[in-house]
DNA sequence: CTGTTAGCGCCTTCAC
DNA sequence: GTGAAGGCGCTAACAG
């Protein structure tokens, strides 16, 4: 990286005049068209690139915070949408001047990403998508740079915005129990991300606790895709196995169950009632065939939540771990009605 | 914003020693814990928050450029995660430290923000969904503090990924002319958004040239949500004008359009037509009910363009305007099958 | 155990 | 027209 020194250097002149030259003063400073053209051409010759910590550091920004979004990037991409419009929403809500940084991360990584210096120059850090792997490694003895805040996540050691998973599932049990419909089933997968597994556990939980436990065979494992989840209903059709409740892991699934029905001529609710977690777009599941009773995540607001946390951290307005709860919404669509 | 300077001064130490308490040294330097833990208070008390800009002058990063990504804030959130994922995958094919930080504004406002200072501290800039307001701007006088590069728009002064966007049109309309499809409408919104304003000629001019002229009539305005495209369309079959092929702006609107057709009992596609621009996420278009025949954008890779393009035109590899070119693909789903 | 000092790259004031 | 010098906040080497 070359720097106004070299390109002074070079061109015979002082950085002082190379900086004026270079912030587009030349003419106001009166600096000749022949200097300046030579320190342009030598400024590309260079490959000359701005110092911009440099630049920043010299003019001292008052209250400014470099935020960085951790991310896992996987299936649930609109997730990330969601996300970071929240947190966006926390940022403008704050009268600071706040840069958020997105920084993707291969699930199960994080250890190396954490470990690099990447993360020495944050004021504080938002991490979502955890996978089980990931989290174990938080919670070693590892010392953060600066205040994390988790998404969606519990953890004894760290601050998070996170919600009752649990409940969750318990909720949507009921919501069938309530209806009389003993015969569930879900389609989940097999998945690193472990408020996954406790949406499910509390359904299944519940489902027990009523008398109805739910076997082995009505809990059906498929990719992180629709066309997943289409194939795997497709299969469920024909071997005669199709629940007459469903609990999806996430919308994604369920509108691949909701076309496969579709396509197979299952009339939903009457044949089959589905029931799903809500991830992605809200409004996108109130224009599906048939509309989808779920429960939604409030992504948004979660992310919100973590900008104000993370801040307050910073600024040391809270203690080092703390916990928030929020609640999912409970939506009642065509694929699932009241009772 | 106090300093380590201003906690030296108050504990009554050097800075040094506050650098190194506040940075997790101070065991391994043997600073006595009652002084650590002065320090720690104070630092506490004064509220210190440590500046990133000059952490990181100090360490020096090689090759380290900030990036910011502007994006107005509209009813296509999904975009901005799929604009964001194909840039970050641009950024981890460069070999370089790339930061990018997500900047969202108000449509219509883009000539205060880039008035403001914030920018001067980027080394280029990706600037997605910008409106007839906001391009105007640019193509003023306006001199950039850095290297820009317009996503999907084109400008005579700016570099930019764009594609032919009249041809989308042109597409989707002898698609259906071929089929013999002559009474067509589209349903579209009045919008600030000008590649929309492109998609739409190019459709009402290919079906005026063929002969069939589209009226007033047949041009359906709807908000920018599902809702909205719902409402729209049960109008227009209550008062039985609802054509035989509809061309929708965006996948969104072809949502409400499908479910306002399930409702009320209209069959796609033997009794009415629908093609999309997909701008969302592809996925989702393969499993509505019907699956959606469209002409998929594709974000990812114009996002991913973008990126390679901004940092040719920080390491002065291109001449200032460049501008490059995608295509769009076509998909044939349930909605509009083949002739 | 703690302090002094020398920069990191840039911009601005002042002097010539 | 141009150069020299100082300092933004921080860290690391070296000195006590």
């Amino acid at each position: 990286m070359s720097t106004i020194k070299d390109i002074a250097k070079e061109a015979g002149v002082s950085i002082a005049t190379v900086s004026i030259v270079l912030n587009g003063k030349g003419k106001e400073r009166k600096i000749s068209e022949e200097t300046q053209t030579r320190i342009y051409t030598i400024a590309q010759q260079l490959n000359y690139v701005p110092n911009q910590s440099a630049k920043k550091l010299r003019v001292a920004q008052e209250d400014s915070y470099a935020i960085a979004f951790y991310w896992a990037t996987d299936f649930r991409i609109n997730y990330l949408a969601r996300i970071t419009l929240g947190i966006q929403e926390g940022i403008m809500k704050q009268n600071k001047n706040i840069r958020l940084t997105v920084m993707p991360y291969k699930v199960d990584q994080l250890e190396k990403l954490m470990k690099s210096t990447q993360n020495e120059f944050f004021n504080g850090i938002i991490i979502a998508n955890m996978s089980d792997k990931d989290m174990e490694f938080l919670n070693t003895d590892f010392v953060p740079p600066c205040p994390i805040v988790l998404f969606n996540r519990e953890s004894p050691k760290f601050s998070s915005v996170t919600m009752d998973n649990y409940k969750v599932g318990q909720s949507v049990a009921r919501h069938f129990l309530d209806k009389g419909l003993f015969d569930a089933g879900v389609l989940t997968h097999d998945t690193t991300f472990p408020i996954m597994r406790q949406w499910m556990q509390g359904f299944l939980d519940t489902y027990r606790d009523a008398g109805h436990a739910i076997g082995e065979e009505n809990i059906f494992l498929c990719q992180t895709s629709s066309a997943s989840a289409f194939e795997v209903c497709k299969r469920i059709h024909a071997e005669r196995r199709m629940p007459r409740a469903m609990f999806c892991e996430s919308d994604v699934l369920a509108h691949g169950m909701l076309f496969a029905c579709h396509e197979l001529g299952i009339a939903i609710p009457d044949a089959v009632e589905v029931f799903t977690v809500g991830i992605n777009m809200p409004e996108i599941n109130d224009y599906t065939v048939p509309s989808l009773s779920r429960i939604d995540i409030p992504m948004g607001e979660i992310g919100e939540d973590c900008l104000h946390l993370v801040v307050d951290l910073i600024e040391k307005k809270q203690p080092m771990p703390t916990v928030e709860y929020l609640e999912g919404k409970k939506i009642i669509g065509q694929s699932s009605p009241l009772g």
